[in-house]
DNA sequence: CAAGTATATCACAAGAACCCTATATCATGC
DNA sequence: GCATGATATAGGGTTCTTGTGATATACTTG
């Protein structure tokens, strides 16, 4: 019985996982990601459209839909809202796609 | 000057990088990478149909996503087609589910 | 409260992804 | 060539995603 110990990761988990992950692989979004792993610090609106150089309004839909996925979190101070990243494994991703890129 | 040393990654390469990752990220086929994960072999479609508890035309299907994405290569021996992860770098996608997985 | 800056939401049209059923192709052995 | 097992593709209804322009809300300052 050559693969008798084979344990694959439950399909519950896949179906949870995996949205979170489609949902972080948009490029605005990894850019968003990004930007705050090298900042390493919650950063406001403002300065996270600067970093994506893009619409106000199509950065914040980002925001909000990594939000809902809880992939980030976010307070606000004054009129300024601060974005950080919820649980830093989605830091893995990134640092992948890092050392990828030296690869390529 | 806070700031003026942070390095993003290019816009290019997040675009390239992401449809595969968002490929990748579907129950199905992360069930089918996290099979071949831990067949660390190349397995033919019908053990991976097994594996996913799935209809045949639709693991195939999902097979040919994957392959277009260049995340699998296959080859033919026979009247059996094998498949195989093409950069193991996916893997660390899969291991970071897994290693996530027990932190729940 | 008026004006300005910061952020979020709405609505929508185009396109893509999902998953199913049916059917096609390919290879083998008789 | 035919039957069979292995694999791939086609068609299609439904739902999700994408990016945009317009607009709304929230906060601050004077």
């Amino acid at each position: 019985m050559p693969e008798a110990d084979i344990e694959l990761i439950d399909m519950s988990v896949l179906e949870q996982v995996a949205p979170i992950i489609r949902n972080a692989a948009h490029p605005l979004r990894l850019r968003i990601l990004d930007f705050l792993r090298q900042s390493d610090a919650p950063r406001n609106v403002t300065d996270i459209v600067a970093a994506c150089e893009a619409e106000q309004a199509f950065v914040s839909q980002q925001l909000r839909i990594l939000k809902d996925q809880g992939i980030l979190v976010s307070k606000r101070t004054g009129s300024f809202v601060y974005y950080q990243v919820a649980n830093r494994a989605i830091f893995h991703l990134i640092d992948c796609i890092r050392s990828q890129q030296r690869c390529g």
